[in-house]
DNA sequence: CTGAAAGCGCTTACAG
DNA sequence: CTGAAAGCGCTTACAG
């Protein structure tokens, strides 16, 4: 029996080709009997098709990304494809390295929340017509296709919010990123003061500290505080500084919200467990993961969809808890 | 010039060939020029190695299992091995799946946190002499190379703490897993009860159902404690359990540590910022990692280590906080 | 020190 | 309907 017989069988017959019945069982019992595997990276090397996709995330231990990342597996696990998930910790370097290693092993197609300074690489993909899709953050200038939240409306709400609740102090504490994702949590922030006629308040915190214990972290906040004590609310720009805002908070003995407002970006599980619950803004990680998979199915498909320039933007969602309602506020007064 | 001479000078040459310097320079040089990158499909087809290491988890969202992967998967990059992370909800079928496109893409080695049900599929890739470390939990039959933590130590430190501080009717809610680390779990809390001559309060919940939503197994741990109304304290036997626990009780209005004292199993970073701060059996992730690693580079490169039946357990710790403090109980009662 | 050649395990045009 | 043969891009004994 000849091995073109055995992989037509095997993979369904290529073009038409057609296998007896007789013959294809007996192949079948055969490759069941001494437990055949096929060797997919003989396949791979044949095929120039590895059916493996490369994610690049910022941190994989992110639940927001490690969210994203369970469902992404799940649904490219449905298409046949597995998947490289690697951290970048936001590091160039790092980012370049694994794009690299990404490439050596022929991945199929790329999934990336890029980190800066790589844009070049991204472009030598777009290039080379390879399938990329890029989430949360994206570069204006590349013609790839992005899928992100709103984030200006995401801030933009929770300042609003904030604002409608009676806080008129509201500082804004965010990371000196200069990435679009957090360019535009800065903007709705700004905008939504500026319509109010609001002074905007914006600590930045440095990356190298972001990405140190949120002890750390929480001392700066505190000492942002203790100098700018007038300030009545806090609107946290990402997860991480509303758990380090929090734990700051705590350390000042300050009351929420009576004595200070809070509102988070990027809802998580605990928030409705706090006290009081803290209102976080909701990134849409579900819709999120299933049109980057769209997508990417869409590009590995249809190779004209490749380099076109596309930027979905999903909505995210206000959820609405105690730590920034007045009348919450009004109750802890009247309890003092 | 001969692929074997550039083969060579890229791979640093093999068992004492040389590359003449002028010639290594011209080949460096161009293959610089012309921006070549290797095949490591090719690669690994040719060398039977494809430095990729698969690890199997229950759910990389999981915090537990998401800041493992992060460390081994930094540890690996280092030592130039690549990942495949996968989730199998702890279902064999799944699993099993997932074991077999393991070996079709022909990874070096394993790292398995196991679902129930799947040892054969362990004895193969055993008899195959592969390299394997099962972590969290194992099999008591297999001789693998086992990482996991004193979960009977961490649970009688638990309980041992709650009735230290006057809790007497103590309730341990788990999961109705049979696995290792499951049934460890409740040996620690029966013992510690036995010897204190209490009597065991056990309400385990369905996996089926602790796959759901939190606020369903709030639902459940509400009917429990509603019809329980002498349990003073309660042990969770996982983070995700204690989080629908809080809920649950939040739901109810009881007070923690007065009405009810609370300890969880695994910690996570927002416990200490609940309010009541709330007391957990800590696991040690980081050196969990650094075993597994450090045992799976063991067995990569001394292949006697293999099947060496060697079980490594690491102590848990016990956080203690607020939640299960007479102390602090004490306090509310004044405050009442 | 350098090169010609075999072979890893597949797939697939091509011939029969 | 079936088979002989080429080739994917590497590595590595072997010969010179």
């Amino acid at each position: 029996m000849s091995a073109t017989t055995i992989s037509f069988v095997l993979n369904g017959g290529a073009q038409g080709k057609k296998v007896s019945e007789p013959v294809k069982q007996k192949i079948l019992d055969y490759v069941q009997s001494i437990g055949y595997k096929p060797n997919l990276v003989a396949r791979s090397l044949r095929t120039g098709k590895s059916r493996i996709i490369g994610m690049l995330v910022e941190d994989i231990s992110d639940p927001f990304f490690s969210s994203i990342g369970r469902i992404i597996e799940d649904n490219l696990y449905e298409h046949g494809y597995k998947i490289f998930h690697s951290s970048t910790d936001n590091n160039p370097a790092r980012s370049k390295d694994l794009l690299r290693i990404f490439r050596e092993r022929q991945v199929d197609g790329y999934i990336i929340a890029p980190s800066p300074g790589i844009e070049s690489e991204i472009q030598h993909i777009l290039n080379d017509a390879r399938p990329v899709i890029l989430f949360d953050r994206f570069f204006p200038g590349l013609d790839t296709t992005n899928v992100i939240i709103n984030n200006a409306g995401g801030t933009y709400d929770g300042t609003m919010h904030l604002i409608m609740n009676g806080f008129v102090s509201i500082a804004f504490i965010t990371i000196d990123s200069e990435q679009v994702q957090m360019m535009d949590r800065l903007k709705g922030y700004k905008l939504a003061m500026t319509e109010n006629e609001l002074p905007s308040l914006i600590q930045k915190i440095k990356y190298v500290e972001y990405k140190t214990a949120p002890g750390k972290i929480a001392v700066r906040i505190k000492e942002f505080l203790t100098s700018n004590d007038s300030v009545d609310a806090i609107l946290f720009a990402t997860n991480y500084l509303a758990i380090c805002g929090l734990q700051a908070i705590r350390e000042l003995g300050l009351r929420i919200p009576y004595d200070i407002g809070v509102v988070g970006f990027d809802d998580n599980t605990h928030f409705s467990l706090f006290t009081p619950t803290i209102t976080a803004v909701a990134q849409p990680v579900e819709e999120m993961s299933k049109k980057v998979i769209e997508q990417l199915m869409l590009c590995m498909t249809d190779e004209n969809t490749r380099t076109m320039n596309e930027t979905i933007v999903l909505p995210t969602k206000l959820m609405i808890r105690e730590s920034s309602l007045s009348t919450v506020a009004l109750t802890m007064k009247k309890q003092i």
